[in-house]
DNA sequence: CTGAAAGCGCTTACAG
DNA sequence: CTGAAAGCGCTTACAG
């Protein structure tokens, strides 16, 4: 593979011009540009990047953190960061967690090592508080709803959100409501669960720890809490949770059991992934998509050297038939 | 940022040796390394991995392309690469496609400048030929049935696999069988499409374009496909898609419009994916997860030098209620 | 408009 | 076991 050297040899210029005409700097005669470039191509020229990142500091690659890649939910999510990335000519590396904390720490070493110019958490398990402690490691965003104001985020936000899903099923006359939440200890879940402490006071029915289902991320976790349900001797009248999946889940065997939605047991759920719209499912849409491009562009601007901001993205309540 | 040389100096050693202790070599004296541990520790130093490339040649990272990521087949696929992929603890980045020919030449752009050191084909526009053309780039291997013996391969028998379900169907009594495949010019659809015209052959049934429906990939397109079958004067009693996601949005919207399945019309298709195990689809197993496991081993070895490899995996058909 | 030279931060023969 | 030095292939002030 021919270097820079030898088209600057093989073209009759030095280095210095080789280097002007490969990132489009002014002040190259045209023949000169010219001669060049057609030794680039004569030779198939190709930069090493690793030259490049080098010499510059920063390598046009960022960090996206994740417990899976297979849920839809998260799929999205890369799918908005990918199509802003690509516009600005920035490549990503996947973290997969799993909701490993080495794993997140691992993730972390590599923007210490600069493998990376940035992170954005998808989701994580590690506190806010151990998090911090890396600020200075290096440019990072979540897609998650903190309160730490250090912290760029984009999100819904998850306590209202939530607050409206639970007060929805109350004016359709539940006052037996069951969640599902994708973690016991998650933020997210966090500020559903004190989402829907507030509602059962508001309404003076009794928490029950029973009614809070965890770890409800997956369509068999639907399955799952299903039967958790129908072996319940006080039945809840409705379950709200934490995404489209696990409501999918939930429906279809419901269904399967002749159990009548939403006479029987209503579901709700949040997202707005393809597969509630057609199982005709409630739910709460989150422009995940969307909230991957704000990611990015947020990322940025961190990258920039910016301010923490904080970007809330707004939410709707899509009813269909399960409520 | 402390640099190897910072880290040299305030250990009182020389670069050389700095160098040893960080890649683990022998002949360090056990007080030197650990006085160096030390100061690394003391000064947060962390290896500046962009100096390591450029020095060794490579970047322990490789590009996986393919069209989307949010189709479960390339996402679990994705999940295969990952886990093998940490194991080495080598990155990827994602090269996104939508099946765009100038974003695959992009990433095979990427393998020129050394961005990565290998690339996993998961699904490709690009013809064989064309692609040959960039076999001196740098290695790349296909999740893809080629029959191109330079290249590296893994994938199930794809004709001899889209086979076996067409007889099953024929086996059930089918002879008016359609068939909806993923692309019109994909690799896997033209060994898809012989072995459909096959059947047909060998039961004597006439081919017919109409009854060959393209670019079934979603969940959506399932619920296109239903359509169009509903508005049929001639009906076809069977239908093998590409994927569970099209049999999904296919059963589901039959069942909505009061179809009996499998009585009025039967379906089958490909991937295994958990929908269709809830559903009760019947489908041709696909072990997509160790199919990315493998793909990163092949590529590993194309990486090492070694001769293209073609690793063929089974197949199982599932029997469920929907044939 | 152009080029010689220093610098980015590592690795690795080579000599001892 | 250890270190001085060359080399990886670029970018970028600086001087002209």
């Amino acid at each position: 593979m021919a270097n820079i050297r030898e088209i600057a040899e093989a073209a009759g210029v030095s280095i210095t011009t080789v280097s002007r005409v490969l990132n489009g700097h002014p002040y190259v005669k045209a023949e000169k540009r010219k001669k060049v470039l057609d030794t680039i191509e004569r030779l198939e020229y190709a930069r090493n990047v690793h030259a490049v990142h080098l010499s510059k500091g920063f390598s046009n690659m960022i960090g996206v953190v994740l417990p899976t890649i297979s849920l839809p939910y998260f799929s999205e999510l890369i799918e908005g960061i990918a199509e802003e990335a690509a516009k600005s000519e920035v490549h990503f590396a996947l973290y997969q967690t799993n909701y490993q904390l080495e794993k997140e720490t691992f993730a972390l070493e590599q923007l210490k090592h600069r493998q990376v110019d940035g992170l954005i958490f998808c989701s994580k398990a590690m506190s806010d508080e151990e998090l911090l402690n890396w600020r200075d490691t290096g440019p990072f965003i979540l897609c998650q709803d903190s309160r730490e104001r250090l912290f760029s985020t984009v999100s819904i936000p998850h306590h209202e959100a939530f607050r409206r899903g639970l007060d929805f099923l109350i004016e359709k006359g539940h006052k037996k409501i069951a969640i599902g939440l994708a973690r016991k200890h998650g933020v997210n879940s966090h500020y559903r669960l004190e989402a829907y402490k507030e509602a059962l006071a508001a309404i003076g029915e009794p928490y029950r720890d029973e009614w809070v289902f965890e770890r409800s991320l997956t369509i068999a976790d639907g399955q799952t809490l299903f039967s958790a349900w129908s072996r319940m001797d006080d039945k809840p009248t409705a379950i709200f949770v934490a995404n489209d999946q696990v409501s999918a889940g939930l429906y279809l065997e419901a269904r399967k059991h002749q159990v009548q939605i939403p006479e029987n047991l209503a579901i709700l759920s949040c997202d707005n992934q393809p597969i509630s719209e057609l199982l005709g499912i409630s739910t709460i849409e989150i422009k995940t998509k969307e909230m991957g491009r704000h990611a990015f562009r947020l990322l940025q601007k961190g990258i920039r050297g910016e301010e923490a901001e904080k970007k809330i993205l707004p939410y709707r309540l899509i009813e269909r038939s399960t409520v």
